[in-house]
DNA sequence: GATATAATTGATAATGATTATCATTTTCAA
DNA sequence: TTGAAAATGATAATCATTATCAATTATATC
């Protein structure tokens, strides 16, 4: 049986050790970590900044906890497209995160988005009464990806059609 | 001026010419490729699958070429966690293709959908609609993922709950 | 059709993110 | 406190992708 901890007991902590994972300092850190920021960190910014207070950590590590946040579902792994992975915290203390992201092709900007919430969550819906029905698939989490231009290279775009911008 | 070409001249043509490259065999024959196949070929599975008709091929030619055929838009580049790029093409002669995934986390496999049913195109529309006002991005491409089981690996976990399963 | 020129190619070396290895250290249940 | 298994840190190995460069090819122009 599954038992409940004391409601003081992190949920990060209930995971891992409902997956049979033991509870480390590096593991602890890089979760704080990835609690305090919001941006889309790669394994290697996260080894620089965790160094910073824990100089001992090595870069395995960094990687080997990333891929097991991931395996037990705490954390989110992304590519933009930039040649390195990137992690995002699934939920922060106060529940769940933005996942769904605008990305710009032209300077690989990512913007993140939590907007007409309402809508997303109905579309989400919708597609996922179709979905299951028709292959039987279990939906866990849902990513939505839009691609396209930020309002800075719309600018230079323009700039250049008009034979203005020569980068 | 952007002229017109005879009906006859495939899109692919006309969009190298229009971007300033050039036509040459290998952009063709890897073209062909990813019109005739529906899977999420690699670099490398598209580089051995040329070889067979057009044995001069080089590796670096697929790369760059699967690079160019993202950039001006003809081809997307998808990441499935396997350590290596998926390329699909954007549209075949009968139109645009599925693009949004069931990816199944426990054993990798990907499902395609094409999720175009009419009520989801118009939620789609109003969110990409929101998203473009809010944050002044011009919205080119969306891709919709969805994280979760498939049919078999559900069996396999309910099995593994029962004991019944020792994979 | 021949030709000049810049783009493209193929072979291969280089890069760089990620993973494997292994001896040492740490966690945690008993 | 202790022992076994898990986790860690250092570093070597892997492997997908990119860069380099001499040779080839596409295409605009004659």
């Amino acid at each position: 049986m599954t038992r409940n901890k004391s409601s003081f007991t992190p949920l990060w902590q209930i995971k891992l050790k409902e997956s049979g994972y033991k509870l480390t300092t590096p593991r602890e850190i890089i979760l704080d970590l990835l609690n305090k920021t919001s941006e889309h960190l790669s394994a290697e910014e996260i080894f620089l900044d965790v160094c910073r207070i824990y100089p001992n950590i090595g870069l395995a590590t960094v990687y080997r906890t990333l891929e097991l946040l991931v395996r037990i579902g705490l954390v989110f792994k992304f590519d933009f497209g930039d040649g390195r992975a990137r992690y995002e915290l699934k939920e922060g203390p106060e529940g769940p995160r933005p996942h769904h992201h605008l990305v710009c092709t032209n300077c690989n900007r990512v913007i993140d988005y939590s907007g007409s919430v309402n809508e997303v969550i109905e579309l989400r819906k919708k597609i996922e009464k179709g979905l299951s029905k028709k292959y039987h698939f279990k939906i866990l989490n849902h990513f939505f990806r839009f691609d396209g231009l930020c309002e800075r290279c719309q600018k230079e775009k323009e700039g250049k059609d008009n034979g203005l911008n020569t980068n």
